[in-house]
DNA sequence: GTAGGTGCAAAGAGTTTGCATACGC
DNA sequence: GCGTATGCAAACTCTTTGCACCTAC
């Protein structure tokens, strides 16, 4: 628990009871998690908070960056994910909503030779594969 | 117009005059468009219809397939675009909303990988790049 | 002690739905 | 004429906001 402590005084935002749980549910997961996600997955630890500082906290964590907040194809909900260092890319499962990460990019060169070629500015770009993990795959 | 008529039909669709501007619409349309956005770009050619039936209407052509829905990242509309038969590639200027199609897909090879590696079926991707338009790059 | 964080309830955006009327085939 | 499509208003889901109270520093 510690860790998240020193996590957050490093990115300068006040320790509380609610940001630190919300690290730890975070960084233990290994899917994407809505903010409804989130509030039911403390909840079920017992701790009680309002879905609205579940908001208001995802919003700053983002904004420090420690998470990443996406919107799948399949959901119009918000997802939020601890930020990954390296760059990477995820498999989704469209039955059970399991995400896979998937390090690493192929399309470098290819992002740089669509800039030239459309004189586009290009500062990030989204890959989401979807389709049925292993457990899911209809046969 | 006579065109739009012909494709209702085709797809088993009643030919509405609803549905005639909203594929007159869409076809002449660059960009991605949201719900509310085509509702605007017909109440601007002094044409009425009801929010609601736009919502409607945009269902039924994506059950059909002549339309495609998508979630940006940068908002939390579904936005949606004429089908295109080729699979293909967004650049999305964070700007202007401006959206430039690309043919082609670099990933094939990469996707059989990854669908073996992880085991996954893979179904479909998406690949959308986010950055500036020639207009728009900040200097 | 003070600035910022939290909870609650209410408001907002975007989207969907129920029901009566209108229209295509 | 029948069955589907549309318009309107109300409901619904996800998210944001205002305000009073509370807590970290």
């Amino acid at each position: 628990m510690n860790k998240y402590q020193a996590l957050l005084r490093q990115v300068g935002l006040k320790q509380t009871r609610q940001r630190t749980i919300m690290l730890d549910v975070l960084y233990n997961s290994k899917d994407l998690l809505s903010a409804e996600d989130l509030f039911s997955a403390i909840k079920k630890r017992g701790v009680s908070m309002s879905l609205s500082t579940v908001y208001r906290i995802l919003e700053s964590f983002t904004e420090k960056g420690l998470v990443t907040a996406m919107t799948l194809e399949t959901s119009k909900q918000v997802r939020y994910e601890i930020t990954h260092t390296h760059h990477g890319h995820h498999l989704i499962c469209l039955a059970c909503n399991k995400v896979i990460h998937v390090e690493g990019c192929p399309l470098e060169d290819y992002e740089e030779k669509l800039a030239k070629k459309h004189r586009f500015q290009i500062d990030d770009h989204t890959l989401n594969f979807y389709g049925y993990c292993e457990a899911c795959t209809p046969r």
